[in-house]
This record gives structure tokens, sequence and C-alpha cells, in this order.
DNA sequence: CTGTCATGTGACATACTTGTCATATTAGGA
DNA sequence: TCCTAATATGACAAGTATGTCACATGACAG
């Protein structure tokens, strides 16, 4: 929650602090990062940063809360398509979209990645409070699980844990490679093998 | 390469700033790790540790070096059973002594958690150097492909990379939780279903 | 024009870091 | 015992960081 005085300001100066946080977020930790290169970027006192911010927490929870809105209309848009299909049709698509996502914004990227493998104190405890968008995940296995065409054995939580602890593994190599259509490729293969495991196609 | 001094130092003294190494480097990252807890810990001065190592590249790569001299010991152990097993058994019993490693070494699990999800300079270097003990798994892949227990199609790198994947993540989930038992159980379900989707029964 | 209040500023205190260096201490051979 | 060479020490310089605060500037109402 940053200041009223920071809301204040022309949307101008609000957005070049903005894309200052995303800068410097974006290439160092939350422990790492530093108020001073926000406010050089930025082109503002350390007087006025603090007149805007309570702490750095401050500006990197209100960065986050901006990118989430832009997020969330793009995932929205994706999901609006395809409202029929099956889990493994679905779930490529959302990876598509998170890379699409992920070489449209490779800082807001960087930034979710950076996140992910974060484990000081303040991040820890944000992680913890977002759930992730799981559950839409996890109704669309049980229907899937109903339409019998997954096994019924199979346990929800343990399989979105792997995909997403997949996805996250192709985020990241392409954040680290830069190489969208092998990473794509690669999804689709693992995609594909977890599907016949998972698929009720023979065992029931 | 630590200077000669320090190997000149009595046992318990080495092992002392070992100890004081693996404390400080099990609780923070490579560039948040401080030299100063080191050297308190330790029970020596600062100009001491400098007449013992040129920096804290060189106190983490001796460090680094003595705990790899252990788990080797360890692996080797571990992997003169089975000779036999399949690709499955074998991971799951790499797993198993993963595990057991993290059980029994929180502190050194703890150092190789941090190493994994560091994007520090030195350690991106240090990690591209060491190739991992990935060989040995490709290899029996593709035996098992040979013996027509894995489909001839599947690209080994890529299930390699799934299956390391997942095991760090099974690690961290221990290292998180401490829940040993949960995390094998996992692993087993996890193999499962990477088996039935790679095992060549029922397409391959 | 002036008074008031919001906003901008950078010097400052404080606390941390690393690496150096002059000096003190210790140990072992002659 | 005494001398020398190895080793131990912590003050120090130079850098980083955060958060505060007295003061400067600007804007706007009367």
């Amino acid at each position: 929650m940053p200041k009223e005085t920071f809301y204040n300001l022309k949307d101008d100066k609000k957005q070049k602090i903005f894309a200052a946080a995303v800068q410097e977020f974006s290439s160092s930790r939350f422990n790492e990062a530093s108020i001073n290169q926000i406010i050089k970027h930025a082109e503002i006192s350390r007087g006025s940063f603090y007149q805007y911010f309570n702490d750095k927490e401050d500006i990197y929870l209100y960065m986050i809360s901006e990118i989430g809105k832009e997020k969330l209309a793009v995932i929205n848009e994706a999901r609006r398509l395809e409202p029929d299909a099956d889990f493994f049709q679905a779930f490529l698509h959302m990876t598509e979209t998170a890379l699409t996502w992920a070489k449209a914004m490779p800082q807001y990227n960087e930034i979710g990645m950076r996140m992910a493998v974060d484990d000081s104190e303040f991040i820890m405890k944000l992680r913890a409070l977002s759930p992730e968008g799981t559950n839409q995940l996890k109704e669309m296995i049980t229907r899937d699980q109903q339409r019998g065409l997954i096994k019924a054995t199979i346990d929800a939580d343990l399989v979105i844990e792997m995909i997403l602890t997949m996805m996250l593994h192709l985020l990241i190599g392409y954040y680290r490679t830069g190489k969208y259509e092998e990473m794509f490729t690669r999804a689709k293969v693992i995609i594909d093998i977890i599907k016949n495991g998972i698929a009720a196609s023979e065992e029931g």
C-alpha cells in the first residue's frame, strides 16, 4: 500500500517509478534489490521514495499487484477459448499462454522466476498467501476422471504438482536459453508422457 | 585451493573452519553468506581467514569438494546393489538414496538446495562445470529401450530432465516440510506415472 | 503578494560488507 | 636461552545498504 503522495503523482511519473521497480526486481532478488538503484532509474530522490512508499516491501507489493492486473487479463482471455477441452489440451494451452507471456513480457517473467526461487522471509510469506490458480486445474482433472478420460485412482494434487513443476522448469529453461519453440515442443512431449500415464485408456 | 597455511593447521581447527563454512553456506546463498559469520563461528580472526583462503569463493570450493568426497562414498555404496535393475527400480533407489542423504546430512542437503537455485555468477559457472551423474541414467534408459522395457521413440534426455526436475522438487519438498515418508511415497507415484507413460507395454 | 501546506531533496547516522596491513604472538631450531 | 620465521590479530579503508530529518521548493487560496 503506497502512500497517498504516490497516488497523487502524475501518471507518467508513477509509470517511471513502476518501470524502475520492474527493472530492479527483474535483475535482482528481493533481498538483493536496491532502493538506490530504483530511485536512480526513476530519477527521484531518496527522500521522495520514502514519501511514496514505506519500504522495499511496499513498492514490491505494489509492483506485483500491477503486474497481476495485466496478467489476469491475459489469462482470462486465454481461458475463454475451448470451454470443453480436456485437461491435456487445456494444460497445453495454458503452457502456451505462459510461454507467450514470458516471451512478450520478459521482465515480468524474470520477476516471477526470481520469486519462485526466492527464500527470503518476505517472499516466502507472500508465496504462502497466494494459492495459485490451482483450483481450476483440479476441477478439470476431477471432471475428466468422471468423463472416464483420467484414471479414477490418480491423485489430482500430485499430478498438478508434477505438471506445475515441469511448467516452471520449462519457463526457467526458456528464460535461460530464449528458445521458445524448443520449450513448447518439450511441453508437448512432457504432457504426452504424463498423459499416457494418467489416461484411463488401458487400465481403467 | 586454500593456502598452505590452512593445510598446516591442526585437524580439529580445520574441521572447525569447515563446520563454520557449512553452517554459513547452509543458511545463506553464496552471495549473501558472510565471511564475518564464518570467522565468528570458527573463532578465528579476520586476518587469519585471509591467510588461509583467498576469498569467499576459495572456501566455498574447498567446502564443496570436501562434501563431494563424502557424497561419492555414499553414492558408490548405493550403486553397487542391483546391477540388473531396470531404469525405474534404479531411479527409485537413487531417489531413496538422495532422500536418505538429505535426511542424514540436512546441512549438506541445504547447501545443495541453495546451490540449485543460486543465480550468482560464481555458482552459475560452478554448476556449468559439474555435469551431474547423468550419463549413467542415460545408459540405463538406452539399455532398457533395447530390452524392450521402454518405448524406442522416447527422448532419453528429456525423460532424464523430467525425472531430475521432479527429484529436485521432492528434495526441496523434503527440505521444506521434513516429511521423509511422504516424499518417498510421492516419489513412487511419480515414477509410476512416468513409467506408464514410457513403458512399452501397450503401444511401443 | 503572502501564508500555508504538500512535496522534493540530499546529507547524515548507522550498520553491514570485503580485503589489507602493521603489529603482536607463538613455536621450533640452534 | 634466543632468534627467526610462521602465524594470529583487529583496526582500518572503502564500499554497500537503509531509513530519517531539517530544510528547500513549489503550488495554490485568500
